[in-house]
DNA sequence: TAGATTGTTAATCGATTAACAATC
DNA sequence: TAGATTGTTAATCGATTAACAATC
């Protein structure tokens, strides 16, 4: 393995469930059972796929029933560490960052955006504070809120060189918008995340 | 298979190539030949896998010299139809529906996303027109522009019904945003996208 | 009991890696 | 020729699927 970054397949699924899940308890409140049957079908998935899944995360299901709904959510939300907030901050708030940066959706998977850096952070108006970047303050910045994991949109001159930075001050997760491949030492778990990219799989890998 | 949507592996590495070989056609100018062996050590990928992925795309190259900067960047360019524009419209212009309108990188790898369309279109100021949202209105606008492919930022409540409205309206290709899994007759291809589900991968998938 | 559903073991499939041959 | 590099074949690994047994 070259990379870093988990590719165990089973969390591209699991928040696809969690979410399922707690659509059907608003949705259908009489609904206290639900079975991997009925999962599978309505999110096109194999049915065994699911019940292998969900097996690994919550134990067993009762045969005839199907799988309690609310254990089940309290399973995968501990299964994937949802209510161990971690807080982050963006470097490089553009169109990108500020979107991230007010996307409270995250939260819910237990990621919290508390603050945003940027070399130009007038003139904008956020729900979260955006400073002016600078060394020294993202320093302080993250040492004083204990912030664990910093989210990159910068332009890709500078990626590494904010890497190496971030790296130094402790930060152990980042998720990295840009294009480059980070380089970081081996206990640094970068995230890559790139929209253009889903794009030309969208695009060629298809038709 | 149960889903729509490509998995081959090799188009979540071909933009990554694509990427560095502009790079350094850009900051090495002098560079006309690189051999795999530099790509997989500087993308942190093996270079057996490079190999492949390039004799899949690209023909072969030259023992001790490597491949030709520039034609590996057309071939690859050809593979992933790069050069094949096609338009796109998003419906749901919020904070992340606004940020995808004002990123011009997608254009790079196949897309142009020409107009939004929202229910709330006054007072925003974008690079491009956001219309006001209405089935007509819509309807009228992917007729006119050759439209083919839509970008879903809606909420959820509304997801399926947009959907049935944009395949009724001809449309092939669905960029979904939204974290509900959409129905569509099988020759519609959908792509799941969403960083909420990516936060849950890096936070929980690793250590 | 019969039937719906869960759970497990074995088979298949695809992607990655290792070993090595071919080329300039 | 020696060495760097490409290209290919076989082995491995992991994920998915198929078949079937177990349970209520």
């Amino acid at each position: 393995m070259l990379q870093n970054a988990t590719k165990k397949s089973i969390y591209k699924r699991l928040p696809i469930y969690l979410d399922y899940c707690k659509t059907i308890l608003e949705t259908e409140p009489e609904t206290k059972y639900i079975s991997s049957t009925r999962m599978a079908e309505e999110l096109f998935l194999g049915e065994v796929q699911v019940r292998k899944d969900l097996s690994k995360t919550c134990g067993s299901g009762k045969p005839k029933i199907g799988y309690s709904l609310k254990y089940l959510i309290q399973s995968i939300e501990e299964y994937l560490k949802c209510k161990d907030i971690r807080k982050a901050v963006i470097i490089g708030v553009g169109k990108l960052g500020s979107a991230i940066l007010g996307f409270d959706e995250l939260k819910k998977y237990g990621l919290d955006v508390i603050a945003g850096f940027d070399t130009n952070a007038e003139n904008k108006k956020y729900n979260k504070p955006v400073y002016t970047y600078s060394q020294e303050k993202i320093k302080t910045y993250i040492e004083d809120n204990n912030v664990d994991v910093v989210i990159m949109c910068v332009p890709k001159k500078v990626a590494q060189d904010v890497c190496n930075l971030i790296v130094s001050l402790g930060i152990k997760i980042i998720w990295n918008f840009t294009p480059i491949r980070l380089k970081v030492p081996s206990d640094v778990i970068v995230q890559n995340e790139n929209l253009a990219y889903s794009v030309s799989i969208m695009l060629a890998g298809n038709n």
